[in-house]
RNA sequence: GCGCCCGUAGCUCAACUGGAUAGAGCAACUGCCUUCUAAGCAGUAGGUUACAGGUUCGAGUCCUGUCGGGCGUACCA
């Protein structure tokens, strides 16, 4: 259903015939040229292998031109062009046949084996219970769950997790921001402590704590009760917001536990073991510069507290004990330098450091009156991913985030999100599933049960039908693609093709009025485009709608 | 200072990871609704891919340097 494996398969048959093999070439590709006029695929096995044959590009293209051109039932057109690509063209009959097969498994269609049977964990969103997720937690949270998907779509089994921390200063000054709002609304003097959390919510999860508690809670010494009211109830609307964004956690890892289970300390002493460990002013220290970073690294804060660093290796050993193949973290930018420590320790400790990847993402640039607009969740001066989506709704927030690549920054205009709902890409994609399956309705009404056995794929030969089909068989490729490279905004950029494709062809090509035969398979090209779009917007999060 | 990421049309971004004449969407301009959804289509205009070298059959993509921007560079999280 893909036919880079048809090209590919001739091509090895092809150089059987010459007494070669693919293992005495170098790696070679086959790609669909950018200029359709070249042909529908194109591979350069020929300029690459031409060191190790001793031979000019054009020499061996010619030659392998030719034991390709005996595949007649495949080819209509073989040719060797500029330094020596040889480009082909498929049978009319090849793409008929193809997409018979491809209507026949339209439903599944996209879905292949590329991290078939792997157990992959995703770690993301990963937001401390301090306040509501903001439109930088949206990327974040986005990301991971489409690409969930994507592996999902590629064979693999996939847990989504969400690690968190519930201890730590942060977390304590929450409690005492809460437990200064409860005092204040129960008319005592309290203030805000120094570096306290300013947001309305502060002041509505205290004025919950009244109704269930009234003043009992004045008596409290510290801010216990009050941290855990606030990290409730936050997790609980953080899981809300994820969940309106089609977002949802398989499970929830308390970083705390690996304080609790000693994890943390058998790290330290199975490092130690190794050399690698030393105390200095009072801390413990990871020897780092050993394996090739230039400064060592603290473990173990003279306060006795442990830094991020250690509950992270921690954390990466224990996701690689649970049977993970692949742990993928996504981190945005300004995290990446732990990275290589977990790295390191997993090294040391006798983990495959391969088995962990990260997905680093840039900034999002919110852009607010033309300005770009600094926001901290502890100053309350942040948008809400709630507040987006109550203007913009899931489907435009999601395929906002997912439009642009991952290493580019992701310019977010607020304005133009909030108002430009008709100039949006995504109405695109949208629009076009919507049309087909309007004009399907029309056609099954013509039509009734008869359609399918109407169907005559030899009826399809206009250019226009056979560029939609040629774009059509490409989606599986492309899916591999974005997982393997983690950049999901390639299934936009595919989508978006694929839909330009779909309009020309409804431009060129009527369904309606038509004869019979031409009506029903036109109509099964228009249906399979559908199922391919639902299925890219669907592995995107985002609705594909019959009306609109 | 050092490390990572980025620099492509006026703006926001693509470019199948080294391939052929660098492409879309906004914005601008010209056409197209008595025919399946005009949230659309066809077309025009817009470029020394920040700059300078290098690697090779071939560079927006790789290596070096320079300039500019972002993020790090904590016994913060």
């Amino acid at each position: 259903m893909s036919l880079k494996p048809l090209f590919h398969n001739a091509i090895k048959h092809a150089l059987s015939t010459m007494d070669l093999s693919e293992g005495d070439l170098p790696n070679y590709t086959i790609e669909a040229p950018k200029d359709p006029s070249h042909g529908d695929l194109s591979t350069n096995i020929a300029m690459v292998s031409a060191k190790v044959a001793k031979e000019a590009p054009q020499s061996i293209a010619a030659k392998l031109a030719d034991a390709l051109r005996t595949q007649e039932d495949l080819f209509s057109e073989v040719g060797v062009a500029g330094p020596g690509f040889i480009n082909i063209r498929f049978k009319p009959s090849v793409l008929h046949k193809e997409l018979k097969t491809l209507a026949d498994n339209a439903e599944t269609f996209g879905r292949n084996q590329a991290f078939d049977g792997k157990k992959i964990i995703l770690e993301f969103v990963s937001a401390n219970p301090t306040g509501p997720l903001t439109v930088g937690h949206g990327r974040n949270a986005v990301l991971g769950d489409t690409m969930a998907r994507l592996y999902e779509w590629c064979g693999a089994t996939v847990t989504r997790e969400y690690y968190f921390n519930n201890a730590g200063r942060q977390m304590r000054m929450l409690g005492e921001s809460v437990k200064a709002r409860y005092a204040q609304q129960l008319g005592q003097d309290a203030e805000l402590p120094e570096g306290g959390y300013e947001g309305e919510y502060i002041g509505d999860i205290a004025a919950t704590l009244i109704d269930g508690h009234g003043e009992s809670l004045l008596q409290e010494e510290g801010e216990g009760v009050f941290k855990e009211a606030a990290e409730k109830t936050i997790l609980e609307d953080i899981t809300r917001t994820l969940d309106r964004m089609q977002v949802k956690m398989d499970s929830f890892f308390n970083e705390h536990s690996l304080y609790e289970n000693k994890a943390i300390y058998d790290v330290v002493e199975k490092l130690n073991e190794k050399g690698l460990v030393y105390q200095k002013d009072g801390a413990v220290w990871f020897s780092t510069s050993q394996l090739g970073k230039e400064k060592d690294t603290v473990l173990i804060k003279k306060s006795g507290e442990p830094t991020y660093r250690l509950p992270d290796i921690a954390y990466h050993r224990d996701k690689l004990d649970r049977g993970f193949d692949l742990c993928v973290d996504i981190f945005g930018a300004d995290h990446i330098d732990t990275y290589p420590d977990v790295l390191r320790g997993i090294d040391v400790l006798g983990y495959d450091p391969e088995k962990i990847e990260v997905l680093v993402y840039q900034f999002v640039t919110l852009v607010k009156d033309g300005k770009p607009y600094k926001m901290s969740t502890r100053k309350a001066n942040f948008i809400t991913l709630d507040e987006l989506m109550d203007e913009v709704g899931s489907d435009v927030t999601r395929f906002f985030f997912l439009m642009r690549a991952p290493s580019t920054h992701l310019e977010f205009d607020v304005a133009q999100a909030k108002e430009a709902s008709d100039k949006n890409p995504v109405f695109y994609l949208q629009y076009a599933h919507a049309r087909i399956q309007s004009v399907l309705r029309k056609a099954n009404e013509e039509l009734g049960d008869k359609s399918t056995e109407l169907v005559q794929w030899t009826s399809l030969e206009h250019e226009a039908e056979f560029s939609l089909m040629k774009k059509l068989f490409f989606f599986p490729d492309v899916i591999e693609t974005a997982a393997r490279s983690k950049e999901p905004h390639k299934v936009i950029t595919y989508l978006q093709e694929t839909a330009q494709e779909f309009t020309h062809f409804y431009h060129e090509c009527r369904i309606m009025g038509e004869e019979p035969e031409v009506m029903a398979t036109r109509a099964k090209l228009a249906d399979v485009t559908a199922t391919v779009l639902k299925n890219g917007l669907s592995l995107l999060g985002v609705t594909a709608p019959n009306k609109m």
